[in-house]
DNA sequence: GATATAATTTAGTCATGCCTAAATTAATTT
DNA sequence: AAATTAATTTAGGCATGACTAAATTATATC
């Protein structure tokens, strides 16, 4: 239904459909300003191609106030968001791209490949439902599972728990954590907070490792157990 | 080398560059007109991206003369062949792309496929020499095996060979190949060539098809041997 | 309520890369 | 050699998507 639109779709379109669709998911007020900062544009140049995509139906801004999506620039935001992840996984695991790269890769391919291409990586990749970093992967329908993770920055001491997610900006931060094998699925224990806010030291099945607070906030845990 | 030069170019110009190659591969004269024709675009535009091409000393022509490439234009026309071919095979093999499709597939990655992933690909693929047409595939270098292939029209009757290259233009020529299997590999024996440039019937190990000259012409066979 | 600051939009510019139409040059025919 | 035809180039335009600078609107402060 979509599809006649979105093939005529530019690549910046499909970027600027795409970060809307993060911004608002993150929980940002998504504004002129906030998505050109996002996207290293001035604001008026995301003005206009705001513009457009008014004119397209495929988002909603009042002058301004607010910037929301369509249902129809939602699935838009969506296919290109599944076209990504699911691009990042296949790079990590079946080309073995590090992780800190295959974020930069996918944002080059998720505009070129086809429908078809993607079914066959999903397929190949059994149908996954989180990228290499643990962002979920919308569905061909464009559903997304919601998850419910515990920042790492909330564990207390003695508590268990098994990473579920992290962020994917900063692709040396990624580095770090893989060499300190923080991947998604990885299990660790807290042995001790430091006071007043200070690191974590953790233990990842090895030597213990300290962790600052700024890295523990863009670290997402799952399946929180007390110590026995 | 030339790095810094193509992290620059344009997807339009890496296409007129592989265009001028594949023309002037082919034995052509590479005009102006015959360039436009090939990468569907008005002559007149083809002027325009020319003028670029030789102010970045990628391209050489007189005014109204043939159309070459200087090293630095032709090291990154075999770069993106190489690119695609690889992309070809690998579609091909790795995610079951059919062969019809592949060819469009790989022109839209091409230009933004990374040497980094591209060397994971060649790697996984044994390092192949040509794609699944039998097109050879550029190394590293720019150095292409040179292949001296037979055109099937040139078969006489009780002459058996094996496929090594079809065309791979047209995707609807290349849907039909496929179904008789005629992939590069196989072997077929000529059973018979009808008189006045007629078709030929060929045993592909099962029923025996009939095969048009026009068809013939797109095939080029290698191992030709005499009947026993 | 007036004013200063911040955010947003308008207006005008620039580079790509395509187009059409017209002018020019080359090649062929007579 | 002159004229016709074909190929090529120039000139001018258009759409995209970025930019800067200036104008406008909204918000916060006094």
């Amino acid at each position: 239904m979509h599809c006649e639109i979105q093939k005529m779709l530019t690549h910046a379109a499909e970027d600027y459909l795409k970060s809307i669709y993060k911004l608002q998911e993150k929980g940002s007020k998504v504004s002129t300003g906030l998505l050109a900062e996002t996207l290293n544009v001035k604001p008026a140049s995301a003005t206009g191609m705001l513009k457009k995509l008014k004119e397209m139906k495929l988002v909603c801004q009042e002058r301004y106030q607010e910037i929301t999506l369509t249902d129809a620039g939602k699935a838009i935001a969506l296919e290109i968001i599944r076209h990504h992840r699911l691009l990042e996984l296949y790079l990590f695991k079946a080309l073995g791209v590090p992780w800190e790269s295959v974020h930069d890769e996918a944002e080059k391919l998720e505009h070129v490949i086809s429908e078809d291409v993607e079914e066959r990586i999903d397929a190949i990749l059994g149908h996954p439902t989180a990228d290499p970093h643990g962002s979920p992967i919308p569905d061909k329908n464009g559903v997304v599972t919601p998850t419910a993770y515990t920042s790492m920055t909330t564990l207390r001491k003695g508590q268990s728990c098994v990473v579920a997610e992290v962020s994917d900006t900063d692709s040396a931060l990624l580095q770090y954590l893989g060499e300190l094998n923080l991947y998604p699925g990885t299990g660790f224990r807290v042995l001790d907070v430091a006071p007043f806010e200070g690191p974590f030291t953790i233990d990842i099945t090895g030597p213990s490792v300290v962790i600052g607070r700024e890295v523990a906030k863009h670290i997402f845990v799952t399946d929180v157990q007390e110590a026995e």
